[in-house]
DNA sequence: TCTGGGGTCCTAGGACCC
DNA sequence: TCTGGGGTCCTAGGACCC
């Protein structure tokens, strides 16, 4: 924590109702609420007009309807939220060097950055806040903003929250634990609901009760990591840096359907729709990833995740789709599907791959499915984590219609299909042949590999998907 | 017609490796 | 012929944030 309050933290008033009311004047003054307006949508924002009656964000539009029915209902326009958060931004950016965004409308700037003056007067303080406001207000064409100006991250997030909308609220230091203590617990950063029921069990209402708790049993309470920051948070302690930079560890597109699915073929081909949307996404951002996620929301809202780590990171669709698709076939959708994401984590710079023309690209990116991304989740046989390394123990199982994956003793037998063409060449590749992943050697459209089989030279396990746990034979001796 | 979408971080257990 | 311990990777789930 600094003895100087240099950290401002600064947030748009209902942004993207009030982006709404900028661009549409007839809503100037009006109730708009943003958010979903399907069945199933919830509010993302409300206008302080719709908060008047009750409707708040995250709520369902369902209840914001019957609370506020004049209200007007849109769904948002990103392209203009994120236009004018670049040009807020920009703004930002102009104050201080080193600016940290935590969405589009809210950020923290480090005014001790790149000053040569950091002991700022309250005075000065208020009037840096002042000038951002009518800067902010000049560049997005009349937004508000709320700034809060502290010591640490912590305080000056608080400080922003006090005087909503179109507030200002510089603390001076010294005063951070006389501003938080009478405050509730769920003010700090990483109490929320869960953690409020732990201490509120535990008798702690507020932040001057967190402060009287040891911190052993704040650990006890809430865990390791979390009681140890909640002790210091309690004292308005907080150093975490504002940091400019921070490099994304995940890209995920989720939909939740107006009603729930069953149909396995529709349910796939969403599949596959979401990890074309993911690896636009990677190819956009230069990144490709190594773990896949797929999220299954069911009917009864139980909510689960599957995943599977890759040997190399990858960009490609039909790459995460596979794995995807495969990943889906492990749980029970029949009593239907509520949502369906896929996601790709384990991010790595993207390598800019020249190896294949256009034409294999298909071909390539479904051997490489096959062959290189084996370390997959086995639930039936117990074991999860199974790598493709020569020598290691033979497991596979059935991944999906036409598909074998498995990891191997050396050598992989891969044959490749086409629906149109039927069984086409067959070929053994040692497991570790760096030339595995580039082999398109047949030009059929949409082609399937239909056997992987770790084994030795030219060996093949008669045509089948292998069950659960089924063992290859042993490659002939040499 | 309860309960979005896009993220981050933490925990916990098993596998694996030395 | 009792089989430790630490570090790391992987997966699943949960809490939290905007």
């Amino acid at each position: 924590m600094r003895n100087q309050a240099s950290i401002l933290h600064v947030d748009l008033d209902a942004f993207y109702a009030a982006v709404e009311q900028r661009d549409k004047p007839s809503l100037r003054g009006k109730p708009v609420v943003v958010g979903g307006t399907g069945g199933r949508g919830v509010v993302a924002t409300a206008s302080y007009e719709a908060r008047r009656f009750g409707v708040r964000s995250a709520m369902s539009t369902a209840e914001a309807r019957a609370r506020c029915p004049h209200a007007a209902f849109l769904v948002g326009r990103f392209d203009a939220y994120r236009a004018t958060s670049a040009a807020i931004m920009t703004t930002l950016r102009s104050l201080s060097l080193l600016v940290e965004p935590l969405s589009l409308d809210e950020a923290y700037v480090d005014l001790s950055a790149g000053r040569e003056k950091s002991d700022l007067t309250s005075t000065e303080l208020v009037g840096i806040g002042q000038e951002l406001k009518r800067s902010v207000e000049q560049v997005t064409g009349g937004l508000t903003a709320s700034v809060g100006i502290g010591s640490s991250k912590l305080v000056a997030k608080i400080a922003s929250e006090l005087r909503k909308p179109d507030g200002l609220v510089v603390v001076a230091p010294g005063q951070e634990q006389d501003l938080l203590r009478p405050m509730p617990v769920g003010v700090l950063p990483g109490v929320g609901p869960a953690t409020a029921e732990r201490l509120r069990r535990i008798g702690v209402h507020t932040v001057a009760q967190l402060e009287q708790v040891s911190e052993k049993e704040l650990i006890r309470t809430v865990g390791q990591v979390h009681g140890a920051s909640l002790y210091s948070l309690a004292r308005a302690h907080d150093p975490r840096p504002v940091v400019a930079e921070r490099e994304a560890k995940s890209i995920s597109v989720e939909d939740t359907f107006e009603h729930d699915l069953v149909d396995p073929v529709l349910l796939a081909s969403i599949v596959d729709r979401h990890a074309r949307s993911v690896c636009q996404r990677l190819a956009k951002a230069r990144l490709s990833g190594r773990t896949v996620t797929l999220k299954v929301r069911q009917h009864d809202f139980t909510t689960s995740t599957r995943s599977a780590s890759l040997i190399g990171p990858t960009d490609k669709a039909a790459v995460v789709s596979r794995i995807a698709r495969g990943l889906l076939e492990d749980i029970d959708t029949s009593g239907g599907v509520r949502l369906l994401g896929v996601g790709v984590s384990g991010l790595a710079d993207w390598i800019q791959d020249d190896l294949f023309s256009d034409d294999e690209q298909d071909y390539a990116a479904s051997l490489e499915a096959a062959v290189q991304h084996i370390a997959v989740s086995h639930q039936h046989t117990g074991s999860h984590r199974t790598r493709w390394a020569p020598g290691m123990d033979v497991e596979h199982r059935d991944f999906g219609p036409g598909w074998v994956w498995g990891s191997g003793v050396g050598r992989v037998t891969v044959r490749f299909e086409t629906a149109a063409t039927g069984p086409g060449p067959v070929r053994t590749f040692a497991a570790d042949d760096p030339d595995l992943a580039r082999r398109p050697t047949v030009g059929e459209e949409e082609p399937v590999v239909t056997e992987g089989i770790p084994g030795a030279s030219g060996g093949t396990v008669p045509g089948h998907l292998a069950e659960p746990g089924h063992k290859l034979p042993a490659p002939p001796g040499p």
